[in-house]
DNA sequence: TTGTAAGCGTTATCAA
DNA sequence: TTGATAACGCTTACAA
């Protein structure tokens, strides 16, 4: 009753299908004046809709790019996925967009079904657990890149935070203002999760550099779940720090939650900063010192680099992009007086 | 060099395509276990994945939907987003994610192209302005299903909040607690954006149901880059608000923002309540009173009723889903003293 | 300037 | 238990 194609168009408008197909494809050149109009008036009055799919089979490009992501509910999952969603709009492209919760094997699921479906191409926010598939798409230049982590050893492309500079911008800003005895708070630290040993890294080695020491104990990283009781032991201790590096928003969240039920003041008691921009940063009282990412900018570059491998599919050396990090001056961290050596 | 087809498969097993359909269908009753073998084989040697446009171009199903949004930041689009995903996950389905920044003209040009791509349904959180093409789309039967906002003449189902309940909900409460300046801040009053109007109607009318005058100058509904401004001039008349009710997330950040900028204390000066549980209610001091909507379970819902529209395509009456507001109790409103009458 | 016909990679209907 | 063969709706040489 309802399905309209292009057999029909092309009959009720008295020429071949590959006429109308010309027409749909606006190649206007060869066609008069006359039937070009028959073709119009006969589209529009079946209200023929052309079936993409079919045409898809035959040029074997669907338009349609798979976004994977292992946490949908993040900000900044969120903020790239929407510049990758402009970007393909503005090329008329769609977006697959899967969620992982970080599970390996729904990551696994998706990219064969995603490419069983001929998407043209796919940006990862990797598990990080799937090397050798991801290592398959490499070596049969399927288009691919990677955003937020990467993966060791995969020659793919990559659009990244700089991490360990964003870490050094954290721990720079500390120490400038004379904090001395500075923690970090973070998620387990799991060797495929390149972002965040980076960051542990970088925090490390601005803190040698300027002179201070690592303390094990101020390295807090765990699960979520017990991060405030691990900040529960750090401050019953005897010398707790004097501020505190959150990896990521969520590690900042568990932060705010455990000063505010512990009565702990920002940034007298403690001062604080983190990574990621967090959208209450500045009307919470104080406002918060972070480390933002150009996530509009990253999600921006993964989609134009995806397009670019999507057209010319030519070898193309694998690049990783860094993006630079950004510090959103604050309340949270204040100068510390000079007289002060440290204790409390 | 790659596209290994199953003509390929057949010919290495030494059987007709057909077989091979048959086999990835796994219609093995009538297959010796011979031949099961032997194609099992062949397309582990061939490496052979099929290819899911040719199935659909003959099915005329893709497995695939559409979710087009009016604003993919929001936090409540990407909540119900998520559970629409995670059912669609459990069904073997797809997502396709547009993101229409409440543009008409956007959301007219996503419909079209993804009905041209053949999805198998559509959920819509709608601009509201493309009434003709959602009624063809009621019409042709095609399973659609609103979110969030419905439209007005439109016979489709909506998956909603009960928007009137959950001003109610703010109203009572504040009422209830001694509150009878009540203000309320919302964005722009159109018509066409259903909730906002049931939000408003809901409030003017539970603070008539109260005893409780409603008046004008405490309805702020203007866009949300001058709410500061409209703030600034109530505030600086005599008789300010003694509570206000954000109608959404939105309107919220917007009235945190002017109480952090003035100096005006929560819930001393000047109570709050809103629509929407933002993830930061509870680090705030104080916690944040909010009404809180179940969106997962309505992203559920969606997509529940969206595949039931989907597998028995009958007449099916259009239903409207209210879900139930929450509220949740935290610190920004207070009891008032009963000797307080109102006046500053 | 337009039409014919051969695909694209599946599935489905019959036969064998 | 398996195999021909014809769709599915469109594109694209090549002819006319």
């Amino acid at each position: 009753m309802k399905k309209v194609t292009m057999a029909d168009v092309a009959k009720l408008a008295n020429v071949s299908k590959s006429t109308v197909s010309q027409y749909l494809n606006k190649r206007y050149e060869y066609m008069s004046e006359e039937t070009r109009k028959r073709i119009a008036r006969a589209i529009e009055e079946l209200g023929y809709q052309p079936n993409i799919i079919a045409r898809s089979l035959k040029q074997k490009t669907t338009a349609t790019i798979g976004v994977i992501v292992f946490n949908i509910l993040h900000m900044l999952t969120i903020q790239v996925l929407h510049a990758i969603e402009e970007a393909c709009q503005e090329r008329g492209f769609h977006v697959i967009v899967c969620n992982t919760d970080d599970d390996p094997e729904k990551e696994k699921k998706y990219i064969e079904m995603l490419r069983a479906k001929q998407v043209d191409g796919l940006i990862i926010f990797p598990t990080g657990k799937n090397a050798e598939i991801y290592q398959k798409m490499v070596e049969e230049r399927f288009p691919l890149i990677f955003v937020d982590r990467m993966v060791p050893g995969i020659k793919a492309d990559a659009v990244l935070l700089d991490n360990k500079k964003a870490a050094a911008l954290a721990v720079e800003y500390l120490a400038e203002r004379g904090y001395q005895r500075i923690g970090v708070v973070a998620p387990p630290l799991v060797s495929h999760v390149i972002p965040r040993m980076e960051r542990i890294e970088g925090f490390r080695q601005t803190l040698t550099e300027k002179g201070l020491p690592v303390i094990a104990d101020y390295v807090v990283a765990t699960e979520i779940s017990s991060i405030q009781s691990e900040l529960a032991k750090l401050f019953a201790s005897g010398r707790p720090p004097q501020a505190l590096f959150a990896i990521n928003d969520l590690t900042l969240m568990e932060i705010l939650h455990f000063v505010k039920n512990n009565g702990i003041h920002v940034p007298d008691d403690l001062a604080l900063i983190s990574i990621d921009d967090v959208p209450f940063a500045d009307i919470y009282t104080p406002t918060l010192t972070t480390i933002a990412q150009p996530t509009f900018a990253m999600g921006k570059k993964a989609a134009e680099r995806l397009f670019m491998q999507i057209t010319k599919k030519q070898k193309h050396k694998p690049q990783i992009f860094r993006f630079p990090p950004t510090l959103i001056e604050r309340k949270s961290v204040r100068q510390r007086g000079n007289h002060n050596d440290g204790r409390q």
